[in-house]
RNA sequence: GUGGACGUAGCUCAGUUGGUUAGAGCAUCAGAUUGUGGUUCUGAGGGUCGUGGGUUCGAGCCCCAUCUUCCACCCCA
């Protein structure tokens, strides 16, 4: 045997990386905390029937499938073995997999469950989901969402309340962010106007690259999909939107008069600009092109893009009114949105933002001076524990240059000198490992001093 | 899923047209220092060169396969 491995786009994390990303779920989830959201949990697995056709042809090849127990080829069917069908195949040998993502868990929790719930339902939900995706930076096979989301309501606030969620969540974790903002029904009413409504997708795929590969890119790819060049023609005003948020809504208004899909999502998202502006946000931008893969988006379409760094979007999310509906329960519009902890931790690192205080686990190590000592500073020990203090003693009476080189690449910021003559006096040497600067302290005053 | 690049010590990398025993820096451990650390000096350990085959008298180097990581597309957090 060669030396171990993990799967293809999985990782580990060290006690370094767990308390820099402990540090991105603790501060994601008191935000959500903040907001009244409460957290469920939903299980790694899912049936097959509950995942597949949800996120489109491509997400159903990106689905983890789990073989069945026991013989599972038992029951396969032989025309669909010989001619190697894989898809037919596949419903006899596999019915379950791993979760994609969690709305759609989630979604099916409510309606299994919506007999329970008070609506509007507030959730938050911190868990891996797993992708059999081809891994790159910032793109793994298992990675954690921090989704949060409201269902059973289509006010508004709601929107403006994700955007708030996320503003807030960037500010404390000090990632200065753009929060694009879109919404479905003006895409749905450009391609009302341009004529080609059932081609949605394919227009909003394409103009969804804009900034990434320019203006001709996008017709290249229009003309590509089969539309005509007169259809092309008319997007192009579009394309040009300039200005501030009112700005572009304004000149927007005008081109989608004749679209009463497109003058409601420009009507939304003014109502929603004008909550944010009340809660004193001012990084939302609106980006007409901004579309995303998702098809259950109805309403709202959000998106987070860190400014300093290249990566791609950090939080994602948005307005869907059917989403349940797949699973029998009608008229439950949501809204929610999703952090890539993932991603934040590579941002976080990039720019060197992690606080160290993250990196420190021990407060205090108490120096380890032999037999005799040790009884006192075991005492001791127990002392600072009770009172909330984490505290180590060094396992052996090392030289202490040992023992101050393990505090140091601990990040330990004290250490405790209890030898002989602290020991007889009961004044133990409290160090200050930055400054070098050493101080006596009684019992009790050691512990007010290290208790905050 | 399609196309491409990389892989040498724990980490970052040298390694000539294929030629004896594969190197450096950092890190680790020990000593200089039996109650005061991050500096300095000295020394030590650590690699079947990602893995498996092949070509050759001889492979870290050439060929094939495979795995990983990375890049572009696709898609997305």
């Amino acid at each position: 045997m060669s030396s171990p491995s993990i799967p293809k786009g999985t990782r580990d994390f060290s006690p370094l990386e767990m308390a820099r990303r402990n540090y991105i779920f603790d501060t994601i989830k008191s935000i959500f905390k903040l907001h009244a959201y409460q957290p469920i949990e939903t299980p790694s697995m899912e049936n097959l029937t509950t995942l597949m056709g949800k996120y489109g042809d491509e997400g159903d090849k990106l689905l983890f499938k789990i073989l069945n127990s026991g013989n599972y080829l038992a029951n396969v069917d032989n025309e669909a073995y010989e001619s190697k069908d894989a898809g037919k195949l596949l419903k006899n040998i596999s019915e379950k997999g791993l979760r994609y993502d969690l709305t759609v868990p989630f979604a099916r929790y409510v309606v299994q469950h919506h007999n329970e719930i008070t609506f509007p339902f507030k959730r938050y939900q911190i868990q891996p989901v797993w992708r059999a995706d081809r891994p790159q930076k910032g793109r793994y096979r298992e990675f954690y969402q921090c989704d949060v989301d409201v269902i059973g309501s289509n006010s508004l606030l709601y929107e403006a309340e994700m955007l708030s969620i996320a503003n807030e969540i960037f500010d404390k974790l000090g990632i200065k962010v753009n929060i694009l903002l879109n919404n479905r029904k003006i895409l749905s009413g450009i391609a009302e106007i341009l004529g080609e409504a059932a081609r949605i997708t394919d227009i909003t795929v394409a103009i969804d690259k804009l900034d990434k590969i320019g203006k001709e890119g996008v017709n290249k790819e229009l003309i590509e999909k089969g539309l005509s060049q007169s259809t092309i023609d008319k997007l192009q005003p579009i394309l040009e939107l300039s200005g501030s948020n009112t700005e572009k809504l304004d000149q927007l208004k005008k081109i989608l008069e004749k679209s009463e899909i497109g003058l409601k999502g420009i009507e939304e998202i003014k109502e929603v600009i004008n909550y944010t502006r009340i809660l004193g946000i001012n990084n939302i931008a609106v980006d007409l092109t901004l579309a995303r893969g998702l098809n259950y988006y109805t309403g709202a379409i959000i998106e987070v893009k860190a400014n300093d760094v290249q990566m791609g979007s950090i939080s994602g999310g948005g307005r869907y009114d059917d989403l349940t509906g797949i699973f029998g329960l009608k008229n439950m519009s949501g809204v929610g949105i999703s952090f890539g902890a993932d991603r934040i931790y590579d941002v976080l690192n990039e720019l060197h933002k992690f606080p160290d205080s993250t990196e420190q686990a021990t407060k205090v190590l108490l120096v380890n001076f032999g037999k005799s000592e040790e009884v006192i500073c075991l005492q001791v020990l127990q002392k600072l524990h009770r009172a909330n203090i984490p505290a180590e003693l060094y396992p052996s009476a090392a030289k202490m240059k040992k023992q101050f080189g393990y505090a140091d690449d601990k990040k330990i910021p004290y250490t405790l000198i209890i030898g002989e003559t602290e020991a007889n006096s009961g004044q133990y040497q409290l160090k200050n490992m930055s400054t070098g600067e050493q101080e006596k302290y009684e019992i009790n005053d050691l512990i007010k001093k290290l208790s905050y």
